[in-house]
DNA sequence: AATTTTCTTGACCGAATGGTCAGGTTGTGG
DNA sequence: CCACAACCTGACCATTCGGTCAAGAAAATT
């Protein structure tokens, strides 16, 4: 048991060619979907032969969920902003800019999950059942006190949340088309700024939250706005 | 030459054989996508020997990018809406309505589209970078008309268009997670109504749209639907 | 050093896939 | 009725896939 944890140790290695895989995993399962992805391509992109692969991971579905997996657990850790929250201003407002950054910096995973629900999420359905719809709950509990409290409009916190969700979703699973259409660019970072401060704006306004802090100066479409990053 | 078309004669066959293929593969395609969709599969639920299939098709390839087209061609019909209204509200209400309708009625469709473009649209990138550019440039211009007429916020034309796309789409390509936070049951009727009523209210308010006619029942936001779990 | 455990990998396998084809059937126009 | 074209399909093929395995290399343990 070496007192110093030393660069190679058995655990640390174990864990690294871990790493390696599921981020090759994911890209490859992102690019051509759960079908299309062959243990072969996963295993050229980490640099490894393919029988290492199933040395780590048995089977090609038990690859593929970790993966998921992975990516749901970032998911659900974007809620934090939304319950730590005064008021639905800073709440919802948090909300988006976390899915948002996920969106920008996972889209490789957003895509994998996107394309798990989409086919029905033949492997993670045990965990809509059960900690989404528990989750669900939770905040759509959350926005219900805060209308009762008079701070937004009544609107159903189910179509709410899938309102922030399909939006913010959609800068990551229809990014190639949002690219395509600013003439084959990526977004810059002034553009994600403005889409972040687009979208909160709107839904914002549209759920009738006046928050003096928030409410911007005067409604401007400008893209000056500065961006908070939690941390 | 048969003065009255038969109904079983050559021509007839031939597109009621098409049309049956296409939508078994649509089907199929939008349940595995491209990659885990099979030929064989594609065949049984269609009722056909396989072969039959690469009759009609010859590659699989081929029959795919028929199914895209299709569906991409009732989504751009849907923007029909958009053009003849006499104002926002009334022109993005609409292409709300229609498109959430699309969702509706074409799930799977949806799904495939969303499919292709999540994986960097492999076979339609050519009418993203035509068609969609141009549909899109021609929207903005009728989305900067109305702001520049004051009839609403000024919003970033492209990202409200991705707003209203995103919102749309959801209710297709995330159905099963609806599903499953629904209790397991598809939406019903009226709440498929709460949907588009939720959605085009928050995002009608958020850009600053208001216009008395569409205002809906009695103004303030009576909205039949609480909670959207029937008992 | 000896031994045990963990890791690595080239070679291999049965199953499935997209696609082909030859030969047969059916409809059609003359 | 004939001849031609269009349509249909069971059998077949080359390739690729996920997964296995045995034999060795590299650590960890004693």
């Amino acid at each position: 048991m070496p007192a110093h944890p030393r660069p190679n140790s058995k655990k640390e290695r174990r864990q690294e060619s871990e790493k390696l895989i599921l981020a090759a995993a994911e890209k490859v399962f992102s690019e051509a979907g759960f079908g299309g992805a062959t243990m072969q391509l996963i295993a050229d992109m980490a640099g490894l032969p393919k029988a290492n692969l199933h040395y780590y991971f048995p089977t090609k579905e038990a690859l593929y969920r970790q993966v998921v997996e992975n990516i749901f657990q970032i998911w659900l850790k974007a809620a934090d902003v939304f319950d730590d929250a005064d008021g639905p201003a800073e709440g919802i407002g948090a909300y988006i800019d976390a899915k948002m950054e996920i969106s920008r910096r996972h889209p490789a995973g957003s895509k994998v999950w996107a394309s798990e629900v989409m086919h029905r999420a033949p492997v993670i359905q045990d965990y809509l059942e059960t900690t989404l719809l528990q989750w669900t709950a939770g905040r759509a509990a959350i926005i219900n006190r805060w209308i009762s409290e008079g701070r937004m409009d009544p609107v159903d916190p189910d179509h709410l949340l899938y309102l922030l969700w399909a939006t913010t979703q959609h800068y990551a699973d229809f990014g190639h088309q949002i690219e395509t259409l600013n003439g084959g660019q990526p977004l810059s970072d002034a553009q994600w700024d403005a889409a972040k401060e687009n979208t909160k704006r709107i839904i914002l306004k549209g759920i009738g939250v006046v928050d003096p802090a928030d409410s911007g100066p005067s409604g401007q479409a400008d893209l000056g706005s500065r961006t908070s990053r939690p941390e």
